[in-house]
DNA sequence: GTCTATACTCTGATAGAC
DNA sequence: GTCTATCAGAGTATAGAC
């Protein structure tokens, strides 16, 4: 009997490879302007064997996205796991968001800027996963506001949307030549927060 | 001799009822899922028509930016012009920049969110049009961190940076039949705003 | 599973009569 | 300035041999 990789490890292999592919065009590119064609040349395939694997370009953006997402939550989950402060939590968060938007993988790109690139069930289905996510925050916010660390009449909600907006923006203007490095661009994210809605002397907590 | 409407006024006018129109499609569809026939039948011209005006899609979009640029300039030095207390002048140009990006002209969200459809010099031009509408926000932060009212270790730059990044994102999330209004939104930021880089007792003078 | 070849559609742009 | 007709090119998806 012939000795050989199980099916499925190759398979997600070659799933990372096309969408790590096509997330770098995408992010470069746009969704619009990438052709099926560039997606399989750049993950050195054919443009058929591509379709072997996914039948439309669609259903790429749709896998990258839900890959990306995956990939955003780990990231968040394990700056925060391990830690009890639960003030240091949310900005060790915030250096992880912005870490994995800007210098890790190019899918939360795309998941953030081109889900206007789909349409009907499918848009609503990336809108209910990143609503998923931001569930997250929502962990993280809740316990600091029930222990008196965050104002009790800050509302909650428009603190992630604003404050994850202001992170999700830096993706369109960072460079790792510019003035500022991540760190400093969190430091500061986190400073705005800290002194804008956590009472004072509470952070050590 | 015949009287006639100067020529000049005529192609204002139907430069603007091309560009809104344009800008309502890209807005929804995207630039590129934009077709020109489409943008033809919106301001109930034939293709050819058209194409008289302008000779190629991207020279639409391009003077699409241009004007949406004046006109959050002029919206913005609208609500500031006769407000003499700067830190009002802030909260007015916060209110201001939200309103027209999500409830005003189309091409301003066109602006913001579709510059990566333009290409070389194009894109270029554009991010120099875009550095000179955050050269105002620069001219309504430096009087205030001049005058004290802003704690002097604020870096602007980066206070600007985030701060419109989180203005501008609002336009992804934010519905008319949401949970919160646009002056909730301005409110909420221009308090975080206040609460972390203000001095206190200073927004009065 | 992979590769070649191609069908079919759409779109931006143009030519030229009026 | 406007309209009709059309070209040339690009791009997605597919069929079918291997």
């Amino acid at each position: 009997m012939k000795k050989r990789r199980p099916t499925k490890v190759i398979d997600q292999l070659d799933r990372e490879i096309v969408l790590t592919s096509a997330a770098r065009l995408f992010k470069i590119q746009g969704y619009e302007r990438t052709t099926v064609k560039e997606i399989a040349d750049a993950c050195n395939m054919l443009p058929g064997s591509l379709h072997y694997r996914y039948k439309t370009k669609e259903a790429i953006l749709i896998d990258l996205m839900r890959l990306g997402l995956e990939q955003v939550s780990v990231e968040l989950i394990k700056a925060c796991v391990g830690e009890s402060n639960p003030a240091e939590q949310l900005r060790k968060g915030i250096n992880a968001h912005l870490k994995v938007l800007v210098t890790g993988s190019d899918m939360v790109y795309v998941l953030l800027f081109e889900w206007r690139a789909l349409q009907g069930d499918a848009r609503k289905e990336m809108i209910q996963l990143r609503d998923r996510y931001e569930a997250l925050w929502v962990g993280l916010l809740k316990p600091l506001a029930q222990k008196g660390i965050i104002h009790k009449d800050v509302d909650l909600d428009l603190l992630r949307l604003i404050g994850l907006g202001a992170l999700n923006w830096v993706a369109t203007w960072f460079t790792e030549e510019g003035r500022y490095t991540l760190e400093d661009i969190g430091n500061f994210v986190w400073r705005i927060i800290k002194q804008a809605v956590v009472v004072p002397g509470e952070t050590d907590i």
